[in-house]
DNA sequence: ACAAAAAGAGACCGAACGTTCTCCCTCACT
DNA sequence: AGTGAGGGAGAACGTTCGGTCTCTTTTTGT
């Protein structure tokens, strides 16, 4: 068990314990106000294990918005799967998003979080961020302009922005109601496409 | 100069540099990763000075973000004046929103950078976070509750999610096409009111 | 003029930070 | 059987953290 295949991305027992106890505790906690102590406590590693698999702190961080964004790309992907139309995929994803705020343990969106804590644009954080970010808005942008034949770029900023503010409010205020307006907001930039 | 009228809240040139200072970097930098001593240090205050008007950093987070809710109390409230009709009062809000967004130095909304640091809903930051929101929610939503004669709640949320994404988007992409999504958003809210 | 408050200067504290180190043990593959 | 990587255990590094302390100087109101 445990051994790695001598391909690209490496795998351990330790890693893989490492990684999801970083993903869990900077998704509830926020980054710079947990230390490596508490990370290597949680995840029963010792200090020489982390160092071993990772050059530092930030590459931890990195892991872990790399984490994220493979989990919401098949996320995305999961929702899209068995539409039939690209106003059923748009849906979906919606649907996808608002489940995710009404889960327990929602802290709103990760990459959001991260970026609060980093925001020179120059940080490979920061930069990992925004390309999330941009990978998102391209995703739901191509999806939107399968739905009429109106330029879709207006559209999916819109979307995404009423994504942003659900993300963001979800935690602060009530979910449902939250969820409540974002999908009729969707619902209303997916009917003005003509669906 | 600088002497106190023995009311409620002290004043000080000392007070006011840490305060006008901790506003400064906590907005553009955050909060966690920055220590007390770049503050006085920029604010040319010495430590003891700091701890004899707060009680230590919390106090002056606090401090930061009642300053930042007075400073966009004051906003909202020029934004309103000269407006003749409620939808007028809204849409200038909203210009006044934008206008941030598209300022040089515009790093997001305080308080929803703020809240990503302070994740536990039981801490003095998070509250004041959730009051200050709360006020903007109200504060819309009985504006628009003056624009005919449907119930406003809805629409009020709807309002808020967009400005949340706004913000949150606007120091992450082109400002300007946040600004004309948002502004777009807004618009099409006020006249599902009938305005 | 005088007393009180505010501020400056800087030493100092214990704790936590991220990081590096050595030593030894346990596996898995050759 | 042996070799080398992975991991456990823990000491130690220098730095920074938030916070407290004493002492002196400046300012301010009476």
């Amino acid at each position: 068990m445990s051994r790695d295949t001598g391909g690209g991305g490496s795998t351990s027992a330790a890693r893989s314990r490492l990684l999801t106890t970083a993903t869990r505790i900077f998704y509830a906690e926020g980054i710079h106000s947990v230390g490596v102590d508490r990370i290597i406590a949680e995840a029963q590693v010792t200090r020489a294990t982390l160092y071993r698999h990772f050059t530092g702190k930030e590459e931890l961080v990195l892991a872990y918005l790399g984490q994220a964004d493979l989990g919401i790309r098949a996320q995305v992907e999961a929702a899209r799967a068995g539409e039939e139309t690209a106003a059923g995929e748009v849906r979906a994803v919606a649907r996808s998003i608002a489940d995710g705020i009404r889960s327990p343990g929602f802290r709103g969106c990760a990459f959001l979080n991260a970026v609060a804590e980093y925001p020179d644009p120059a940080h490979p954080v920061h930069r990992a961020v925004l390309a999330h970010r941009q990978w998102f808005l391209d995703t739901v942008t191509e999806l939107l302009a399968r739905i009429g034949d109106a330029p879709a770029d207006g559209d999916g900023r819109h979307l995404v922005m009423l994504r942003d503010g659900a993300m963001a409010a979800g935690c602060l205020f009530d979910p449902e109601l939250v969820c409540e307006t974002f999908l009729r907001g969707v619902e209303d930039v997916v009917r003005s496409r003509g669906a």
